[in-house]
DNA sequence: TCGTTAACTTGACTCACTCCAGAAAAGACG
DNA sequence: CGTCTTTTCTGGAGTGAGTCAAGTTAACGA
């Protein structure tokens, strides 16, 4: 796990200043990967005391866009944020229970950009998300 | 493009009653593919005269439902309906426009599902989003 | 034709997220 | 160290897709 320090040279990596809240967030992300942006603000203020939901808002979208954070949402879900960046790794969503696993990309480490016929698009990235039951809910079904 | 009369075949074939509403919804999503719920209620209230936003937005979850309907949603968009299912086809989503296209499963047939370590995940479907730049917005950004 | 039950209407409501204007803090420079 | 400029944070109001709930209407099987 990154300490304070760690999270510091990320900030002056991406010529972001480094605040506390930023440190604060970017610390909570790395416990809690594929946490909501709800939880986020209460681990922060947990550390913290009062933040303003706007200011995490804003850095969140601030880390996303210098690419230290990644959203993710998957349908009928807020918005997520997790600090795995830059691998190219997806997501299994668990259709019970909404759980979400990492899952390395299955097409090996480059991006799969296989579409059989792009339209024309200009295609960067390719997204996947795995929709099926985790582990609890499978056997939970089961004993049912 | 099915008839009214192929509508109605499939939403009996689905055991869910035959409702003008449902009628035009389902006409509304083959005709404009990857439209959202705003532009459907609007085809639908040009079709039949007055009807309640409530109605289409139970109407397009009872054919989510029943399977009829697939609803897509892609990052910073709000829900999207299409009319292909069960081809296991994949999108392409313009990232400045938005535009949305349809791309054949890459890996064949069959649901590309070989996540490479599921964590105990019962897979049953793989999402495949594709994103990029279409063409209108490649050529733009160049001439500029 | 009638009764049951699913579907539709109306209207209020929720909640993630955004916008705005002013206050505060960080970093640069002398 | 002190001041200035720029960026960030605060607090509160606002937006909009989508949902909830109660009552009415209409589809369909008997």
């Amino acid at each position: 796990m990154p300490t304070a320090f760690d999270f510091e040279r990320m900030l002056r990596g991406a010529s972001l200043r480094v605040t506390a809240p930023r440190i604060a967030v970017l610390s909570a992300v790395h416990e809690h990967p594929h946490a909501d942006t709800d939880s986020i603000i209460g681990v922060v203020r947990q550390n913290l005391g009062a933040v303003s939901h706007q200011a995490v808002y804003d850095v969140l979208r601030a880390l996303t866009g210098a690419g230290l954070l990644r959203r993710i949402e998957p349908q009928g879900s807020v918005a997520r944020y997790e600090a795995r960046v830059g691998d190219n790794h997806h997501h299994v969503v668990c259709r019970s229970c909404g759980a979400i696993a990492d899952v390395d990309c299955a097409t090996g480490a480059a991006p799969c950009l296989d579409a059989s016929d792009d339209h024309g698009f200009v295609i960067d990235e390719a997204e996947v998300i795995y929709w099926g039951t985790c582990p609890e809910c499978t056997t939970a079904a089961k004993s049912s």
